[in-house]
DNA sequence: ATACTGACACGGG
DNA sequence: CCCCGTGCCAGTA
């Protein structure tokens, strides 16, 4: 059926998860290594949203995925993370500096899809 | 098997 | 409060 790249068990899953975070919302890459039963491949979740391919991309928040410190991960190249900040943005988030409090914000995996943006 | 990451926790300044 | 460096780990190419 499908053709073209076959990806990773992995990542598949990552990007599973992360497509049932909410907008407004956000979650961390440990928490999603977490969840998906690997607690200490925080470092592979990132690995897997960067080679989330176009397509995928538009169906994977992967701006919803940022890093313990509530920071969003620059991998060098900084424009992915100026996106990155504007989409969070435009879902309600508001960043202090360039952090976003997780206190807030912070989805929990496994928690209700529809439970909606966290305020205050 | 080697190298490269979009990490995390911890310690020190 | 902030920033930075170090050691560690797991998955992908």
């Amino acid at each position: 059926m499908s053709r073209g790249a076959a990806i990773a068990p992995f990542a598949r899953a990552v990007y599973a998860l992360v497509r049932r975070v909410p907008a407004g919302n956000v979650v961390t890459y440990g928490q999603v290594a977490a969840a998906l039963g690997h607690p200490r491949a925080a470092r592979a979740v990132g690995n897997a949203l960067g080679q989330l391919s176009t397509p995928r991309a538009r169906l994977v928040p992967w701006h919803r995925v940022i890093n313990a410190g509530g920071r969003i991960s620059e991998r060098g190249d900084g424009d992915r993370g100026e996106l990155q900040r504007h989409l969070l943005e435009k879902e309600g988030i508001r960043l202090r500096g360039h952090r976003v409090d997780l206190q807030r914000y912070r989805w929990e995996p496994g928690a209700r899809t529809r439970s909606t943006v966290a305020r205050r």
